[in-house]
RNA sequence: GGCCCCGUCGUCUAGCCAGGUCCAGGACACCAGGUUUUCAUCCUGGUAACGCGGGUUCGAAUCCCGCCGGGGUCACCA
């Protein structure tokens, strides 16, 4: 059959951010089309109108681009990467458009009348309420409900009734098994008593998504559709669809789905629950008391003093309420917690790298079933590795756990090995200006120091959000720093004050570095304590303490360098003042 | 509960379709040593799985059956 292009869709409906299952279909359609050569289809699927929003929609396509999946037709996009490109993606060359649901209204008006003149759909006049009571009905007879004309149906009279009475329309399923030829799972055999006669066309006009979703691919060529596995029960009904409409079946591809590590839903959810559950172990039940804990002029208090002490009451007590995401956001900034990243959003703001992400969610599902030539198997590869490999035959059958502590050494490994501290610095700058503003203004104001800063945080990065940590010291006033009692005692203090006195030694040694730059200021180091006959860490330590106020930083130079020589000294000088008293 | 799908280390998986080379390989995590001025890296080694029971076969992780377990789905949501 297959002289016809390949061409796949990813249908998200925007209701939300694109959340990290929808991510991989998306990445598994699009290395689809572009390993056969075909054409990736973007559609919005926004039937639902009291769920839907045109900012949810937006956010998806930028969250697509980010993760450098791009679609041949589709809504008009353009996207500027880090380097300053532009690259636009979609349009409709082939004609096939539009891409929201919600503009084909009188598309699909052709095949209604269409199904319902031939008698393969019928208008259906049962209220919502008689809906439920029928399956309630059913329920109580152990039976599983499944909607079927009635056997004294009248068709005329019921198209004459439609013109004046609410209504949705019902395919009339034929009666018969339909099997599904599925290239993962093969063929699955759905019996006929299993299959209702299900609505196509919702009261208010608007198709269902079975019909939409039919009409459209159709109509825009899609060969393959691959999807999540939570789908295939809704696969006979497009097929019974499709062959009322007289349509091509296209090929379909079920894929495993996705869980959390302990096995439960990946959902916006987890997000609310880790707030709840750590306001309630912090034994917070105020919002003023939340609020308190936010930094002054912490942008997230609007947030939170919006809720107040009755309604977060409510909440805690409550397992199905859940507070908004900028709320959510702001109780975990108040308590210092991490929440659970769910949608692709969430690991771009956890400084998570694109193309780490990709590879990760390939391999969720997907393998490529190579050695390489130590004989490990083959598992970090690009996009480019992907497009070039993938395709349906080597997707599992069996659900996956994310595990996350695979994708943070995933993304660290990138990070420490195979970037350059320029690329770091250029990215970790295009995510500060996004996510961390007081952080690209440091940036910015410095760039030589920005330099320094990438190369010493670099190497210990898991993600970019992590990395200001590590040259945190480097932001602070000296003023503002803190000693930690217990790294002052064990370096300074230990010994009769051994480390305060290799400080005052360093004194004059310091101040005569010229250039100040990390490889002078290692050289200096390393020459005294071969001088003063003192192991390395007898030096670096009490100076390490003085400067950032712990035992831990990046490597002496750098953090030295980092913090300049005034600063240096001033808080030498403090360190000392300090003495062994408090 | 009905229907449907799935079942290899804690996790992702290779191997299964074309049974022997598999007392099952890799990666992440974990544990133990080593390198290093701290941290992070890095190096070496280790623990760890074919859900259970029947068949078929000279031989089964691989084929068949049953059981058990997990998941999906049962909307005028997508």
């Amino acid at each position: 059959m297959n002289d016809r292009p390949v061409i796949t869709r990813f249908a998200p409906s925007p209701t939300g951010h694109l959340h990290i299952g929808g991510a991989r279909t998306a990445l598994f359609c699009w290395a689809y089309a572009r390993r056969h050569g075909g054409r990736f289809v973007l559609r919005i699927e926004d039937t639902d109108q009291a769920r839907s929003s045109e900012d949810a929609a937006r956010g998806i396509l930028e969250d697509l681009a980010w993760l450098g999946i791009d679609w041949d037709d589709g809504p008009e996009f353009t996207a500027r990467d880090e380097d300053g490109h532009t690259a636009s993606f979609g349009g409709d060359a082939r004609g096939v458009g539009p891409f929201y649901q919600s503009r084909r209204r009188e598309i699909y008006e052709r095949y209604f009348e269409q199904l319902v003149e031939a008698g393969l759909a019928y208008p259906a006049f049962e209220s919502p309420e008689e809906l439920a009571a029928m399956r309630k009905a059913a329920e109580a007879a152990k039976r599983t409900f499944v909607y079927r004309q009635r056997g004294d149906y009248d068709h005329a009279a019921a198209v004459e009734q439609m013109k004046s009475a609410p209504h949705v329309l019902r395919l009339k399923m034929p009666g018969q098994a339909i099997t599904v030829h599925d290239s993962v799972l093969g063929d699955v055999t759905f019996p006929a008593e299993e299959l209702d006669d299900f609505v196509i066309r919702k009261a208010d006009g608007f198709p269902t998504y079975h019909f939409a979703v039919v009409v459209d691919d159709e109509l825009m060529g899609v060969t393959h559709v691959l999807r999540g596995q939570e789908h295939l029960n809704n696969t006979p009904r497009h097929i019974a669809l499709q062959r009322a409409l007289g349509f091509a079946t296209p090929v379909y591809a079920h894929m495993p789905l996705i869980f959390n590590i302990d096995g439960t839903k990946m959902s916006k959810r987890d997000k609310d629950k880790a707030a709840k559950k750590a306001v309630r172990e912090a034994g917070i039940s105020s919002t003023r008391a939340l609020v308190e804990r936010l930094q002054a002029g912490a942008r997230e208090r609007g947030a939170l003093e919006s809720v107040s002490d009755n309604d977060l009451q409510e909440w805690l007590k409550d397992k199905q309420r859940q507070l908004g995401r900028e709320q959510v956001g702001a109780v975990a900034r108040a308590l210092g917690l991490k929440l659970p990243e769910i949608d692709v959003e969430d690991f771009r703001a956890a400084g998570y790298l694109p193309d780490v992400l990709c590879n990760f969610l390939a391999l969720l599902g997907w393998n490529p079933g190579e050695k390489n030539a130590d004989g490990t198997d083959v598992e970090r590869f690009d996009r480019k590795y992907l497009a070039s490999r993938f395709d349906t035959d080597r997707i599992g059958k069996t659900n996956a756990k994310f595990d996350r502590d695979k994708l943070l050494a995933f993304n660290a490994d990138t990070i420490q090995h195979g970037l350059s501290d320029e690329q770091f610095a250029e990215l970790w700058l295009g995510w500060a200006e996004r996510f961390d503003t007081e952080l690209s203004g440091w940036a910015r104001a410095d760039a030589a120091r920005w330099a320094i800063a990438a190369r010493a945080a670099r190497p210990r990065t898991k993600t970019l959000s992590d990395a200001r940590e590590t040259i945190g010291f480097a932001l602070l006033s000296d003023e503002a720093i803190t000693f930690d009692e217990r790294a002052r005692k064990k370096f300074l203090l230990r010994g009769e004050g051994a480390g305060l006195a290799v400080l005052q030694a360093l004194v004059p040694i310091l101040e005569k570095i010229d250039p100040w730059k990390p490889e002078a200021i290692d050289a200096a180091l390393h020459g005294f304590a071969e001088e003063q006959q003192l192991g390395m860490g007898k030096v670096a330590q009490p100076v390490r303490v003085a400067v950032t106020g712990t035992g831990v930083s990046p490597g002496l130079g750098e953090t030295l360098a980092l913090v300049g020589r005034d600063g240096t000294m001033r808080r030498i000088e403090r360190c000392i003042a300090l003495g062994a008293g408090n």
